[in-house]
DNA sequence: TGAGAAAACTGCGGGTCACGCATCTTTGCG
DNA sequence: CGCAAAGATGCGTGACCCGCAGTTTTCTCA
């Protein structure tokens, strides 16, 4: 499909940057779901065809994201190492896309600061997980197909793409914190996961 | 303190019990928050002193399990392989408790239809995982603890928590969906854990 | 290119929810 | 026994979510 699907998608992620660059700058529950349809410039009965909540429409842009990571992981080469596919994947996707760096954010500190407010608010927490949680699936039919399990038979495939979740969980919980590396946390979990998580010496 | 802090958790745990209840025989949104009050024997007003949201309430049940079992975790002997004892602590506080033993469900086949039903809704999942992510950081300390690492500074112990966290979520998914055997799906998904998640030859 | 069909957007309305506030009741303690 | 603290309740309000019906836009096909 052409002109239709593209405009669909296109207020989609209007709607979700709405959404998060206001409740960033104001707070969650001082931002009504009027104000982020007039910000993308649609009634407020069309936020609601898009986004069952307010948390929903913050968390797509995660949902993508993640959904982006299990379709990069089918475009690697097939015999290139499972976990080595895994974490060329993480590592590519996390890094901001051009609507990002394109998107000139004057107040660096302030918006980092509305971030971790954002993410205090227990409907937020609670719709990024369910959004990780969701493309979990396509995660584990990925690892099935390419190690030739089954998706929903066998435990493997799962196992691998909700532990693959956990650590982008993780690593992104001490990224918004510490602002830290995200590559460097990456890499050295998934080395801590492929080693069978030994207690330290 | 007594019995004021006893008769606060006897309520909630009867406001979730009915929620659940109600819900699983009708459908979520076919339950009033002042249905599940009534049952529960306490104004509707009072249901949202304790819960935020209908899914908070059937939710807290498994939040309280997952706290349960990070205490469980510093009663184990601190000698034994840090993995037998996260195994034994999950084998151990996923056997229904004597409070579901007692209340005799009549009819078990419509009860787990129910059951399925009431995890299918957005709001539920979202909630059970976050409940899940909240007891993750109780786990994290107690492994952080056990394991002489920094539950704040360090990654590994907020990796195995995460990890946990991540293999109950799993089994759980499958124990509701199949009914398997969850004692077999817990142990089989340790092993592969444990061994680094390598790709079946 | 021009209808007709399909799909999205919009306005309206209702049912529910979440919560602040004031009041009343219960509990704990001196 | 009586007072202070904390919980329970009732009321009222603002917001949310969605069904429904009408309008506008987009797609398709002749």
């Amino acid at each position: 499909m052409g002109l239709r699907e593209e405009k669909k998608q296109a207020t989609r992620t209007a709607l979700s940057w709405a959404a998060i660059r206001l409740i960033v700058n104001r707070g969650y529950d001082r931002v009504l779901v009027e104000d982020i349809a007039a910000e993308a410039g649609v009634s407020p009965r069309t936020f609601n065809n898009y986004f069952g909540s307010k948390a929903e429409a913050v968390a797509s842009r995660h949902l993508d994201r993640c959904v982006r990571m299990a379709e990069a992981l089918r475009e690697r080469p097939a015999d290139e190492p499972l976990w080595d596919s895994i974490e060329h994947v993480m590592l590519e996707t996390l890094k901001p896309g051009p609507e990002v760096t394109a998107h000139a954010r004057p107040d660096k500190k302030e918006w980092a600061a509305g971030l971790q407010l954002m993410f205090v608010v227990p409907a937020i927490q609670a719709e990024f997980l369910r959004a990780a949680a969701l493309a979990e699936s396509a995660l584990a039919a990925a690892v099935a197909d390419r190690t030739g399990t089954d998706a929903v038979t066998d435990i493997y495939p799962q196992l691998v793409a909700a532990t693959v979740t956990a650590t982008l969980n993780v690593t992104s919980r001490l990224f918004v914190a510490d602002n830290a590396g995200m590559r460097a946390l990456i890499t050295e979990s998934l080395q801590h996961i492929t080693k069978g998580l030994p207690p330290p010496a």
